[in-house]
DNA sequence: CATGGTGTTGGGAACGTTCCCATGAATGGT
DNA sequence: ACCATTCATGGGAACGTTCCCAACACCATG
């Protein structure tokens, strides 16, 4: 195809040795003088030189690249927190990379490969797997997003969970609701919604409520988890005297849901309160409009870049982790309900 | 940290040559016997090896990756293609990672040079460049996504924005609009929007409307264009005798738009008639649901990877053009309006 | 004038693979 | 029993960088 050019050939033509036209081109601050160095650009731009990264990051152990594996690219909650990451990890040079596992180990285990064979400087990832050893022993520096319980070894920055949640339930019960359901998932995530789930049943038991296993649905965190979830609720045996309002794990499950529902003809912040978590774009604009608690996207992505690169920079550091509160967000999805 | 593994402590660990243990981590067919096999994946597994892509990649010229680059990762109509894409390319053993711009030349710049530094065995791109020239220079396999008149020698899958922005605007007056304003931008994708542009007056010319300057609004493709547009749209003298429908650029600025107007005690679907483009899913959802023109995200995003293969397999086969046609999703931000 | 820095340079050895080629051992047909 | 294939193997040379080290010129200091 083209017949590529290296550092030698560029050195011939400037008249120097490869070991010049190499202080050149990396930045690694060897002195070069300043007739050399203007030979060797003119060199450069002549052959129309450009660098194998490949070949240099084998013998550096770095390539400059990083990847930030999310589970689900469609979801702009995930996507804006890559893109804040990104903004931060250019500036300090870094191309960054997003890969999308679709909630799939196939696919996390792919890109996981690709990390353990050196393409990677760094990973900002969510994870389906718990194994964290496994990470470890991948050998390359990793900032877990989202909270995790269990993990004590690992950089990790996230939402508040437990406060996100109570606030949104809290916030329910303010507003006169006393059946409170949940919509949480088994799957993937697991460690999240235990949380959730966890947090929920710790509230109905400080509030001394009875909890219902009939009104706690585990179904998928996204679209198709939504309609499954209007799809169970509707089937409950006389829902509406069973439960007044549902706390949906993300805000893509609530908005399947309430659409789900309208076209069944429930219409929710009137027929039952809904609320999601993440805020995301579509919640001020669906009808009605979504009660939520807004992640702080743009912080989190940036406290993982800000982790990462300090990891990268010190290996050995002890390992950290961030959390940052939600935000409610009052909209229309919820409404006031008068105790009976 | 970590005593990285070569193939050579693997032959040795395993008593053969790495030239063997070479042939058994490369699928490239070369010839070993059972027992040699057999004694390098022991080998292999006891030591943990992972093998270095990075040095395999030097070598070989193959780095197994795909890069889809992206305008906007934020918006579900990139991802899912990106996703489509990716569905594809897995099957045929290529890791798929995915580049955000943000409509940025200067991140453009940066991908661009990752590819022409070896790093991807092919793109998926969606460019703001038109510098055709330079892309070839990549000496990389690339597939343009999205459709460009004036390019003709590389390899294009799109949508038939001509068709998709003549079945708008046909269905606008089909259902009695005759002040059609057009949102598009001259920003980024400008190649798009002079299709847009260029067609819309083309359809005005043809039912014999003299255009109307004022409502030809320039504004980004995005939440802020959006707010943008509804600002410039109210900020119009009598506006409402001078337009009574517009068709915006995209999903992401109509649903912005009509946000803004809402905000503004101006109702789309009653007060004034907005369409977009795309079909996001969001579209569905909001409040009112958004008329626009579906396009078929998994089938450019498929047909995107097909050609890359085909390229790849192929350096020298004549360039294609695959467009598709879009669909009417008829909802409720446009209303019938008399003709007086 | 000797001494010790500092700046600049080039040669060669890495980095971890794959590729090419030579060698020797089996196999099969005549 | 002989030659021609095919198969299995190992040795070394790539691939295009960076890194290390030695060599040299230059300057200032004593």
């Amino acid at each position: 195809m083209k017949p590529k050019i290296s550092i030698i050939e560029v050195a011939r033509h400037a008249g120097v040795s490869k070991s010049t036209v190499s202080r050149v081109i990396a930045d690694s601050g060897g002195s070069v003088s300043p007739h050399a160095l203007e030979k060797v650009l003119a060199a450069i731009k002549d052959l129309g030189y450009t660098k194998n990264t490949l070949a240099a990051g084998l013998r550096s152990q770095k390539t400059w690249m990083i990847l930030v594996m999310v589970p689900d690219i469609t979801n702009p909650y995930w996507s804006e927190i890559a893109r804040a990451a990104q903004d931060r990890l250019e500036a300090e040079g870094f191309s960054v990379v997003v890969g999308n596992t679709d909630w799939l180990e196939s696919r996390e285990a792919r890109y996981f490969d690709l990390a353990r064979s050196g393409r990677f400087d760094g990973m900002v990832i969510n994870s389906v797997t718990n194994d964290i050893a496994m990470i470890h022993r991948m050998g390359v520096p990793v900032v877990l997003v989202g909270e995790r319980a269990e993990v004590q070894n690992i950089d990790t920055v996230g939402t508040d969970t437990i406060m996100a949640t109570r606030l949104a339930l809290e916030y329910l019960w303010t507003t006169g609701h006393r059946r409170i359901g949940i919509a949480t998932s088994e799957h993937g995530s697991e460690r999240f919604l235990s949380f959730r789930r966890r947090t929920y049943e710790g509230f109905l038991a400080e509030k001394g409520v009875a909890p219902d296993p009939g009104i706690v649905f585990s179904v998928k965190l996204s679209d198709e988890g939504g309609r499954d979830l209007a799809r169970s609720l509707l089937a409950l045996h006389d829902w509406r005297s069973r439960v007044d309002a549902i706390f949906c794990g993300n805000d893509i499950l609530a908005i399947a849901a309430m659409d789900a529902l309208r076209e069944a003809g429930v219409e929710a912040g009137k027929d039952i309160s809904l609320m999601g978590l993440d805020d995301i774009p579509a919640a001020a604009n669906t009808r009605p409009t979504l009660t939520t608690v807004r992640k702080p996207r743009a912080l989190i992505g940036a406290a993982a870049a800000e982790l990462l690169l300090a990891r990268i920079g010190d290996p050995d550091r002890p390992s950290e982790k961030r959390l940052f509160p939600g935000e409610l967000m009052v909209r229309g999805s919820v409404t006031e309900r008068h105790i009976i």
